[in-house]
DNA sequence: ACAGCTATTGGTCGCCTGGCCAATTACCTG
DNA sequence: CAGGTAATTGGCCAGGCGACCAATAGCTGT
């Protein structure tokens, strides 16, 4: 029953984000993620003092661990462990190469793209998208959520940008200013995403490669460059 | 005090939408309605028996009267009343004349877009960001409010479809399928304003013409061509 | 002027929330 | 094995919500 203090609060954080995932943040209440933990509210309320923070910790850690499944970071850190990425391709073939870059291996940044426009665009990515939604509206009411909120846009959104700047790197993408185009393929995702509560399905022909096409357009590739093999 | 059904109900949700509109749909409850109107609670709920309804109305009228004011139909329907439609654009030059199209006078299509362009991206269109936003994240808990922020979807698509429509036939623009286009014009204002609450500052710059750049490409204009004159 | 209809009042109820706190109990250390 | 620390319990409180209802007050038609 009784836990270390850094397991119990780390097995109450994720179990709180996996509700704010799934059923949403308002459901991400002390009594909720209690019982969820079979403990008494209390216990929750003791670690997290105000409410509010264990939903921003909630949304946070749903992001950060959706984020690396989708996009994995050509260049991590390296005083972060660099095992845990799992390859963004496994294919054994190296794909186009372009001249020999510095530091990412050619082709890759194409490959990672592809790939999380794939996902990005199928129904698993629902929960992601509602969650979003979800998250920026309710950082309108809450300040702690609505810091954490901005701190994930960032870090997407330079997710890409990185993702991109490589690519340029390797040759494989035309593009003068990779933050602007990745802020710009973020906006086409959220825009895609927006009516995943109320009329996506009537939407669905219209916009199905509109992400991609942008993100072709902004990166100097032939249409269809992105689509998935 | 005591007034005619019809006009306490419309009072009721007149006020309904502007505390939906300036404060969240989240603030729309029996009390703070009745408390603004200074009436008791029971009388709202007298009216709305269920509360998700009044919500749901609020959001309908307030979204009404915002897309009246934003986008003038360019062919009202003959039935409603055809005189209080705001002319969208005053000026007496009639502007660049395509042939004399058969319904709507040339030229009012690209002054509408223009004037709604610039409208859109103004601060004046925060609180309808806002609205939507919140609308479509509340949908996913709230039935009767994703109806009818469905409908409005539908709605406002439509309105711009039917003035590209109006615009291809008057000579204006050049479009293949003006649904789809009005389908991703109001995907990349949605997705612009998917920050209002959060990292929009952040994002000015990159994102500031890209409706208006993307709407110029989908109709076949020149760049600048739907900018403010 | 009176009677009937109904808009309106002024509560009550149950439910859920976050915040708080004293008592208890489990664990670790000396 | 004893003692102390802290994780955990179990319950309380105030406040907000929607829903419900009997009583009242004001308008309207006869």
């Amino acid at each position: 029953m009784r836990k270390a203090p850094a397991e119990r609060r780390n097995e109450i954080v994720t179990t709180a984000a996996r509700i704010g995932l799934t059923e949403g943040l308002e459901c991400v209440t002390l009594r909720r993620v209690a019982d969820e933990l079979g403990v008494q509210s209390g216990l929750v309320g003791h670690y997290f003092p105000a409410a509010d923070k264990l939903v921003a910790e909630a949304f946070t850690s749903a992001t950060m661990a959706e984020l690396d499944g989708l996009l994995p970071d050509p260049d991590p850190d390296p005083d972060s462990d660099p095992a845990p990425h799992p390859d963004p391709a496994p294919h054994p073939d190296p794909g186009p190469e372009g001249p020999a870059g510095s530091a990412a291996t050619p082709g890759v940044g194409l490959r990672t793209l592809r790939r999380f426009f794939a996902l990005s665009s199928s129904a698993d990515f629902d929960d992601i998208s509602k969650l979003w939604l979800n998250a920026r509206h309710l950082s309108r009411y809450r300040p702690v959520l609505r810091d954490h909120v901005v701190e994930q846009e960032l870090l997407w959104c330079r997710r890409i940008e990185r993702i991109v700047a490589a690519g340029v790197e390797a040759g494989d993408f035309r593009c003068d200013d990779p933050w602007a185009t990745a802020v710009r393929v973020l906006v086409a995702i959220d825009g895609t995403s927006a009516y995943i509560n109320t009329s996506a399905e009537h939407r669905a022909g219209p916009i199905a490669h509109m992400v991609r096409t942008l993100a072709e357009s902004e990166l100097g590739l032939a249409p269809g460059a992105l689509e998935p093999r």
